[in-house]
DNA sequence: AATCAAGCGGAGAACTTCTCTCCGGTTTGA
DNA sequence: TCAAACCGGAGAGAAGTTCTCCGCTTGATT
C-alpha cells in the first residue's frame, strides 16, 4: 500500500471511530469524509460499502484493543490495579465504539470473532485474578465492567466534552467508579446482590438489529 | 387546555426526550412525531419551530427534576443517602436529556434560568450536608455528580438497552458508582487529589454552541 | 530524475429524507 | 346538541446524502 493511501486509510478510520460514536452507525458517511478531510472518493474508492468500513475498524480497533489487555496483564502485579488499567486503556480506545461496533450484529467474519474472543478471554482472566484476590466485588462481571466502560467513555453531548480537551474528567471520573467496585467500598452492607453480568450476555443482547422504528 | 390536546402534549414530549437522548437535538422531528404516534400537523401547530419544543420539554423535565431533589433532601436523615436518592431519580428522569437540553446554550428563557437556579441550589445543599457529614469525597463536586449522572444514565447504541429493559442494571451501576464516591472508598491512597466540578464549570462549557463541522 | 500506475479531490446527478401546510373529518366541553 | 378546537393524512418543496466521473497530483521504481 502506498504512503498516502495509509495515510488516508488512517484518517478515515480515526474519523469513522468519532463519527459513529457521535452518531451512530447510520452517521451519513459524508460527515466522515468531512471531518477526514478528504475527497468523498477516496472513502469510496477503498470501501465500497458502509458495511466493509466498520469490518475494517472494528478489526482496527479490536486489535489495539488486544494489546491493551496483553500489557495490562503482564505490566502490573496487583490483579485490581491490572483491571484498572485495562478499563483506562480502553475508555482511551473509545471502546465503546468498538463494542458499538462489535455488537450491532454485523460482524459475522471469522477473524473478527476470533480476535473478539481472544480479547475476551484475555480480559476475563484479568477479571478472575482480581475476583480471587478479593479485591473486585464479586457480583461484579466482565459484562458490568464493559456496560460501564462504555458508558463512561463516550463523548457528551452538548458540547460537554470542552470541559475536559485532555480526558483529565474522563480518568478522574473512572477511577472514582473503579473505587466503586473495590470490595472495600461494599462493605457490609450489600444492598443488592446482582449476579454479575458477563460479556456474552452483552453479545446476546446486542445479537439482533434494532428494530425499525414503528 | 382540551383533554385531547394535554394528552397530545404529553405523546409529544415523551416521544421527544427519547429521540434527542438518542439522536441529539438536531434530530428530525419526524421521528418524533412518529415515535409519539399522530400527525405531523399536530406537533407543528403546537410547536412552530424546534426552539419551542425544547424550551417547554426543558421546562416540564427540570420542573419534576426540582421535585426529586427537594423530596430527596426532606426524605432521607443520612446526608449521602440523599445524594444517593437524588442521583436514582434523576436518572428515572433520564437527566441527560434535560442537561442536554439546557446546556445547548438555546435556553434564555428567565423562567427557565429560575427553576434551573433553584434546582442546582438544592442539589448543591444536599451536597454540601454530604461534604459536611465526611461520607462524600471532597475532590466531588456537583459538577462531577451531574457528569456521571449523565453518562451512567444515556440510552445505549446497538440495541444494548435491550439488556435492561426495566433499569435494574443501571441502578446497580449508579449504586456502585456512587459506592465510588465515599470517603470509605477513597481509603489512604488519594492518587489523584483533583479539584472538585461545579455545575456553573458545566454550564460556562456548554454555553456556546458547538463549531460546525469544519 | 523520469516514468507511470496508483491515488486524490471536486463537481454534480440521482435519490432519499425532512420540513411544513392545507383541508376534510373527529373529538371535546358547555 | 352545537360550535370551537383539535386531529391526521397527503404531498409540495427544500435539504441532505450517496456515489461516480474525470482531470490532476503523489509516490514507488528503475
Amino acid at each position: 500500500m502506498r504512503a498516502d493511501a495509509a495515510r488516508s486509510r488512517r484518517r478515515i478510520l480515526d474519523a469513522a471511530r468519532d463519527v459513529f460514536l457521535e452518531r451512530g452507525l447510520e452517521a451519513p458517511l459524508d460527515l466522515i469524509v468531512r471531518r477526514a478531510g478528504i475527497g468523498p472518493a477516496t472513502l469510496y474508492r477503498r470501501y465500497p460499502d458502509r458495511e466493509s468500513l466498520v469490518r475494517d475498524l472494528t478489526g482496527d480497533l479490536l486489535g489495539r484493543l488486544e494489546l491493551a489487555a496483553e500489557e495490562a496483564a503482564t505490566v502490573d502485579d496487583d490483579a485490581f490495579a491490572a483491571v484498572r488499567r485495562f478499563v483506562h486503556a480502553a475508555a482511551d480506545l473509545r471502546m465503546g465504539a468498538v463494542i458499538l461496533v462489535l455488537l450491532e450484529g454485523l460482524v459475522v467474519d471469522a477473524e473478527l470473532v476470533r480476535i473478539r474472543t481472544a480479547t475476551a478471554s484475555t480480559v476475563e482472566a484479568l477479571i478472575e485474578a482480581a475476583h480471587a484476590a478479593g479485591t473486585l466485588r464479586p457480583d461484579v462481571g466482565m459484562g458490568d465492567l464493559v456496560l460501564l466502560s462504555i458508558r463512561l467513555s463516550r463523548p457528551l453531548p452538548g458540547g460537554l466534552d470542552r470541559l475536559d480537551p485532555d480526558g483529565a474528567v474522563l480518568h478522574h471520573h473512572l477511577d472514582l467508579a473503579l473505587d466503586g467496585l473495590t470490595t472495600r467500598a461494599a462493605g457490609d452492607a450489600a444492598p443488592t446482590p446482582r449476579t454479575p453480568l458477563s460479556f456474552e450476555d452483552l453479545i446476546t443482547a446486542a445479537d439482533r438489529p434494532t428494530v425499525p422504528d414503528r
